[in-house]
RNA sequence: GGACAGGUGGCAGAGUGGUCGAAUGCGGCAGUCUCGAAAACUGUUGUGCAUGCAAAUGCACCGGGGGUUCGAAUCCCUCCCUGUCCGCCA
């Protein structure tokens, strides 16, 4: 969400920004929220000015009443007030509710150094680590591995919830919680994350703080009952720690690490990527959170991504690293990686890891709040924060990666190294 | 799910219709005292919005939302949360 002010303020830029982000209706989502704005500020203004009177009228009653005298005048005469009070401030209640609502709808700018670009093919290339593996033979994809070794069982997945859905068994089960473990290990033990294990059901207030409501319903599970809503990434709820929270600035940067299973209707994706672990309703993935100050956010979001990529080079896994061009940046980020992971099979990399710096977009939602230290050291107002937040892996797709690079001609899969005392001390899955 | 009891400033805790944004204590900040510190004493100490160049002024906020009233922290409705007991349950 934006600022207000600084929107009015620099309109013009916001409206480029969003033009650089290819939003096709930016600029009337723009206009309209500036003139909701005014008209807000207008029946403010007369409403505030009716309600000093009543307040001044209300003290002549009390002291009148104090001193015995009859007051019938006056409460006659400000009773209208009431009423007309009672219909502006609905007036200005309503205005206020769509503003709220638009505000909410508005993308965030993006980041000067950002490249400019339309599409995901304009993305730029940063980083790119490990061998890509030759093979004697024709590679497999996953599922087919996964079929054949009976660890991934999508048939029955079916059976029981639908399609894109997928059942794990055996090592194949050992190994997504090996995963999972690895990786948490990692960043706590290496990284400095403080481990979170979140609800996987969360308030609306919490998916609208973290950018997902209003405009990404579509794309989430909501349970009507309660209305509660399963989460798309442990990145909701661990946002959400700290909302309307006004953080000690000593405690900042404060990094979360968790594992959360991630719920996706995945809507208007029909088609796309309709076999295997890469795009299903559920999966499972360890996320990281940063709340920090805003002079350190750029810097943080280079740590955040390295701290994704070193796991991948643990796991031996051959990547890419590349920078989102501002067509292909979304909705929250100002800047924002994907790290990419080799899947031999596609002859192509895939996305398993995306990190973006939001700035204070999310924050400014959710209230999260530090008071930052002026010269001498001196606690000043509170500031929104900038959280950042980057899959540190999501888990599906690493053993999609793990089980086509690290296949062998006879059909078995060789475990890395790093992942092996997780394991049990398992060499391969045969 | 049922029955009670609660939710007030950073924390503790008064306040049941009229200068209550809110007593008091603790904490924080500044000052006095001191070589320095502690103690003591004095002062100060919330957030958001609007108008304004600013100083400032106004409005709102006592869990959220709505209502009654000239006027609500205080009364009513509703939702949420916490505690206790019962029921159910991994």
């Amino acid at each position: 969400m934006h600022d207000i002010k600084f929107l009015r303020a620099n309109a013009d830029l916001v409206k480029q920004h969003l033009a650089n982000k290819n939003i096709q209706d930016g600029v009337a989502l723009v206009d309209e929220v500036l003139q909701l704005d005014e008209q807000r500020r207008n029946a403010l203004f007369e409403v505030e000015q009716l309600k000093k009177q009543r307040n001044e009228a209300s003290q002549q009653v009390a002291k009148l009443k104090k001193s015995g005298e009859d007051a019938t005048q006056i409460i006659e005469e400000t009773r209208h007030l009431g009423d007309r009070i009672g219909a502006l401030d609905a007036d200005a209640r309503e205005v206020d509710a769509v503003l709220a609502t638009r505000l909410l709808e508005i993308p965030n700018v993006h980041a000067p150094d950002v490249p400019i670009g339309a599409v995901e093919d304009d993305n730029v290339e940063v980083r790119k680590w490990g061998e890509i593996p030759q093979f004697s033979f024709e590679p497999k994809p996953h599922w087919e591995i996964g079929e054949n070794l009976r660890i991934i069982d999508f048939e029955r997945g079916a059976k029981i919830s639908g399609s894109r859905f997928y059942v794990l068994r055996g090592a194949g089960a050992r190994l997504e919680r090996a995963l999972i473990t690895l990786m948490l290990d990692v960043h706590t033990q290496q990284h400095g994350y403080e481990e979170i294990l979140p609800p996987f059901l969360v308030r609306p207030e919490a998916m609208t703080g973290a950018g997902v409501l209003p405009k990404f319903g579509e794309d989430a599970y909501h349970v009507e009952r309660d209305d509660l809503w399963l989460i798309p990434t442990a990145e909701v709820p661990v946002t959400a720690l700290h909302n309307e929270e006004i953080l000690d600035v000593a405690q900042l940067p404060i990094k979360y690490a968790a594992y959360s299973a991630c719920f996706r209707s995945e809507a208007g994706a029909a088609g796309r990527d309709t076999r295997g672990l890469i795009r299903v309703h559920q999966f499972n993935k360890v996320e990281l959170v940063k709340f920090v100050a805003p002079e350190y956010s750029y810097d943080e979001l280079e740590k955040l991504t390295r701290d994704a990529e070193v796991i991948l080079e643990m796991l031996e896994l051959p990547y890419r690293t590349v920078e989102h061009c501002t067509g292909d940046l979304g909705f929250k980020a100002t800047k924002a990686y994907d790290v990419e992971v080799w899947l031999p099979a596609q002859n192509t990399y895939r996305e398993i890891s995306s990190c973006s710096n939001f700035e204070a977009f999310q924050a400014r939602r959710s209230g999260i709040r530090y008071r930052p230290l002026d010269e001498n050291g001196k606690a000043g107002k509170p500031e929104f924060v900038h959280t950042l937040n980057g899959s540190g892996l999501a888990i599906g797709r690493t053993m999609a990666a793990i089980l086509e690079n690290f296949q062998q001609s006879d059909g078995t899969v060789r475990i890395p190294a790093a992942l092996r005392p997780y394991l049990g001390g398992l060499e391969s899955i045969s």
